[in-house]
DNA sequence: GTATCCGAAATCGTATACGATACCTCCGCC
DNA sequence: GGCGGAGGTATCGTATACGATTTCGGATAC
């Protein structure tokens, strides 16, 4: 028989369906998460339901709040350009410390990642940001997870995740920047090819999301100045 | 009345019993968390102890296993340096950005920290590896907290957190470390007293950070190279 | 027309109950 | 004497039930 498969709790289907459904955009932040409503859907009792939204407030998808109920969580523009920035901090470490680890593979896959991400420039199309986001973000997953710190890698994706979900990505890359940060991509990569030393690796990668970060404050709040540790 | 006292949930309750009891390693890695014995000691239903180690759960400090129940979490050797690499790396780019804000008061408030520091090092009494540990926190608590970057502090307490209560300290000082690490934070409190560039305080927490790890992983392992990423 | 209060409905919070699963002990067999 | 299987016990997983709290709508006063 084909017992293979592992039982796998309520409260976990619960949570896996609850996560899926944010990073759908199906529950876009702010949306009130019923228990009662929730459970029903899923044919269970709002137990496991409650036990699922607790794992997901602890982090940081969803908050709950006493006796109110649980939302989709939401960051206010501090909140996300601390995350920002920390992630920055951390993925520039992390793609440092994999700098030695990276294989040929790992280097084609990434020059094709940021083919397509050039792709997606093309004069003859509108600017998807959406698109462009998305495939950004496979394009920098791909160095970082070759980071030998499996540590590192975890926190980089739950924040990764939490900043994907937060906020519309549509405010994330005005086109302009795009195309310049599509050319940093190359030049890390080159950087990379080359078996730079990593402190130029890391300065690179600080380098590239401080502009990006930079980009996207200054399209929202044309001042307040928000930077990255100079290496 | 006095009722500006807010009621708090009975899993909030059971969530702090058991974080405080693990902080203060009454229960150690490894130790059993019984779902109905948690309830009964504190005197509700084993509900909202479930939601408690669930939080629990995705903070990391505990694990749970169907049907078997939940532990607090252990991390093996490998686990716990890369925990703590990442630690070295978020909390010396927090230092960094804190160099700034740092008030005379928090300064002399590190100072303090680290004379109490070298108290313990006194040659006529036994070394105390936890009290150090603990002392030594607090130490590097009051300059990353400066920082303004709440989430990056937020991960830096979390991953803090997992640390302190993953391993026995007794085996992260070893007394020849100990006063090599009180030198270097005089190092580091001199840089910041003299307003040094940020890239060379970053570059600072790192090495001092990197000689505690290697120090702690030489002294179980001897061969083992974990480095961090040179500025 | 607006503000305020009251009651009903929706929803949350947790106790209790009970089936399901894993673990442990003891017995019989080899 | 050691090994495997049966039954009992401890514990987990979740449904159900019900009191507590919030929210919302409507009625009343101004």
């Amino acid at each position: 028989m084909t017992d293979t498969e592992i039982k796998i709790s309520k409260s976990q289907r619960a949570y896996q369906w609850i996560k899926e459904r944010i990073f759908n955009h199906q529950f876009t932040p702010g949306y009130r998460l019923v228990l009662g409503t929730i459970a029903a859907e899923l044919d269970m009792s709002v137990v496991p339901v409650r036990e699922a939204i607790r794992q997901l407030e602890a982090e940081g998808l969803v908050t709950f709040e006493r006796n109110v109920g649980a939302h989709v969580a939401m960051l206010d523009e501090d909140r996300y350009s601390a995350s920002m920035q920390t992630l920055s901090l951390m993925e520039a470490a992390a793609v440092a410390l994999a700098a030695s680890s990276l294989t040929e593979e790992d280097l084609r896959r990434a020059r094709e990642a940021n083919e397509r991400l050039r792709g997606t420039l093309e004069p003859r199309r509108a600017f998807d940001p959406h698109a462009f986001t998305v495939l950004n973000q496979q394009f920098h997953a791909i160095l970082y997870r070759a980071c030998p710190n499996q540590r590192l890698v975890e926190l980089i994706d739950a924040e990764w995740a939490r900043l994907g979900n937060m906020r519309d990505s549509i405010f994330t890359f005005v086109p302009e920047r795009a195309r310049e940060s599509v050319r940093e991509h190359d030049e890390l990569l080159d950087l990379l090819e080359r078996g730079a030393p990593t402190h130029e690796i890391e300065h690179t990668m600080r380098r590239h999301r401080a502009g990006t970060l930079q980009a996207l404050l200054s399209h929202n709040h044309p001042d307040q100045p928000v930077g990255m540790p100079e290496l």
